[in-house]
DNA sequence: CAAATAGTGTCTTTTAGACACTATTCG
DNA sequence: CGAATAGTGTCTAAAAGACACTATTTG
C-alpha cells in the first residue's frame, strides 16, 4: 500500500483516530398501539455513551465499529445481537463527535434509524423494551436528540409513501392504512384527503376483506 | 479513566480504530452566476481518496480529522487551509464507509455541506477553483455523489426560507431574491407565487431600491 | 333492522397560476 | 416619451376540506 504523508510529513496511520460506534433507533408500531422504539439496558459494557451506569437508565442499542466493517453492518449486528431483530435497512442520521460525549475516551457516534414490522421485533426481554417513543424518558448522551430526529425522518417518509417501510402486512385496507399513518404522524388525518393521496398510489388486488363489521372494504398490496 | 470491557473482554483501546476524515461541498453563488462548488487539486497529499493522483484530477476540499477535534472544526480548517474561507456552518450530509475507498487504509469519510456567499470566498487560485456544479465532471471517490446529495440539501433548504445561507448581501430587492433562488433552484420559478409565497416572510426596510431601470423596488432586510 | 364501515358524488374553501393594469424610474 | 421593472387587483383552475348519500356487511 502506497503511503502518503501530510504537511508535517506524518503518514496516515501516525494520527490518533477515534473510536467510532453506532447508536440505532429502532422504530415500531405494535399492533393497535403507538410509535415505539426499541430501548436496552444502559451498563453492559457494550456500546457508547454508558456513562457511570445507574443500573436502571435506558439507551438505544449501540456498538462499537469493527474493523473493515460497514456502519449498516455494525447496526445490524447489535440488533441481532441485542434484539434478535433481522432483515433490516438502516439509515444513517448523524454524526456525534463531542470529545467529551463518552468517558471512555475519543468516540464518534453515527446515529441511525431503522424501521422494523412488529412481527419481525422479537426481543430478549431481560434486556431490551419496546416502549412508546412518547414514553421514552430522558435517555443519556443526546439519544433523546437521536430518537427525535428518528422520528422526524419517519414522519417525513411516510409523507412521501404508502408504507415506505413495510409496517404493514400484506394486503392491507385503507383504513389500516390510514391507521398506521396516523401512528406514525401523531395526529389525526382525514379520510377524504388521505384516500385522494393514497389510492393512486396503491394497487388493488381484486380481494375484499372480510369479517369486519360494515361494508367490506378493498384490500391493496402496496405500490 | 474507567476501561469498560467488551463480550470478548477486550478494552475500547484493542479494537482497530478508522481514520476518519471530512470531505465538504462548498456552494456558493457567484454575481449572476450559476449555483457553483469548489474543487481543489487532487494529489496533495491531505485529504480522503486521493487515488493514485493524476495530477488534473479535481476533488472536493478535506482533511483527516485531528485528536478531540469536532468534525465542524476539521471543516473549517480544511477550507481555512486551502481556500481562504471562514465564517461558515457546515453541516453534516452523510459517512461513506466502503473500506475499500481508500487505498491508504480504512477511512471513514463524512462529507460535509458548506454554504458561503460568494464575498467570503477568497480561494488561492492555484490550489482550488470554484466552478458550476453543472460543469465539475466526474470527481474521484464518490464526490460527485456528495455534490448532488449537497445541491438537494440546499434547494430544500431554499425551499423553505428566503435566504437560509445568507448569500445575498442585505437588503435586497424580492427580485434579486427570485433570482438567487431561481439560480439555487436550476428552474425558473414564477413571479407572483414567489411574491406571495417570500412577502410574509420578509421585513421590509422602508427604503427602495435607486439607480436602477424601472420603478424603484422595496428592499427587504431578510427573516 | 340497527349499527358500523366502505365507497362515491358534489359542494365549498383555499391555494396556485395566469394575466391585466397602474406606478415609477432611466435613458 | 418609450422601455423596463415594481406593485396590485382579479379571474380561473386545481387542490383540499366538508359533508351527504348509497352500498354492504355483522349482530
Amino acid at each position: 500500500m502506497e503511503i502518503y504523508r501530510d504537511s508535517h510529513d506524518r503518514a496516515l496511520t501516525d494520527y490518533p483516530r477515534p473510536s467510532v460506534a453506532v447508536d440505532t433507533a429502532v422504530l415500531t408500531v405494535p399492533p393497535g398501539g403507538e410509535l415505539s422504539a426499541l430501548l436496552v439496558r444502559a451498563g453492559a459494557g457494550v456500546g457508547t455513551g454508558t456513562g457511570t451506569g445507574t443500573g436502571t437508565a435506558w439507551r438505544l442499542p449501540g456498538t462499537f465499529l469493527h474493523e473493515g466493517e460497514l456502519l449498516a453492518d455494525a447496526v445490524l449486528r447489535s440488533l441481532r445481537t441485542k434484539a434478535g431483530v433481522s432483515g433490516l435497512s438502516p439509515r444513517q442520521l448523524h454524526v456525534f463527535d463531542d470529545p467529551a460525549r463518552d468517558n471512555r475516551g475519543w468516540v464518534l457516534s453515527v446515529a441511525h434509524l431503522d424501521v422494523v414490522p412488529w412481527p419481525s421485533l422479537t426481543i430478549d426481554e431481560s434486556l431490551a423494551k419496546v416502549v412508546p417513543v412518547a414514553d421514552a424518558g430522558a435517555l443519556p448522551y443526546g439519544h433523546n436528540d437521536i430518537l427525535d430526529q428518528a422520528v422526524a425522518t419517519l414522519r417525513t417518509r411516510y409523507a412521501a409513501a404508502p408504507d415506505p417501510a413495510g409496517l404493514l402486512e400484506h394486503p392491507f385496507t385503507l383504513r389500516q392504512l390510514q391507521h398506521l399513518h396516523e401512528t406514525v404522524a401523531g395526529e389525526p388525518l382525514m379520510r377524504d384527503s388521505f384516500r385522494r393521496a393514497m389510492e393512486p398510489q396503491l394497487a388493488a388486488t381484486g380481494e375484499l376483506a372480510a369479517g369486519t363489521v360494515g361494508k367490506p372494504a378493498r384490500l391493496f398490496s402496496g405500490a
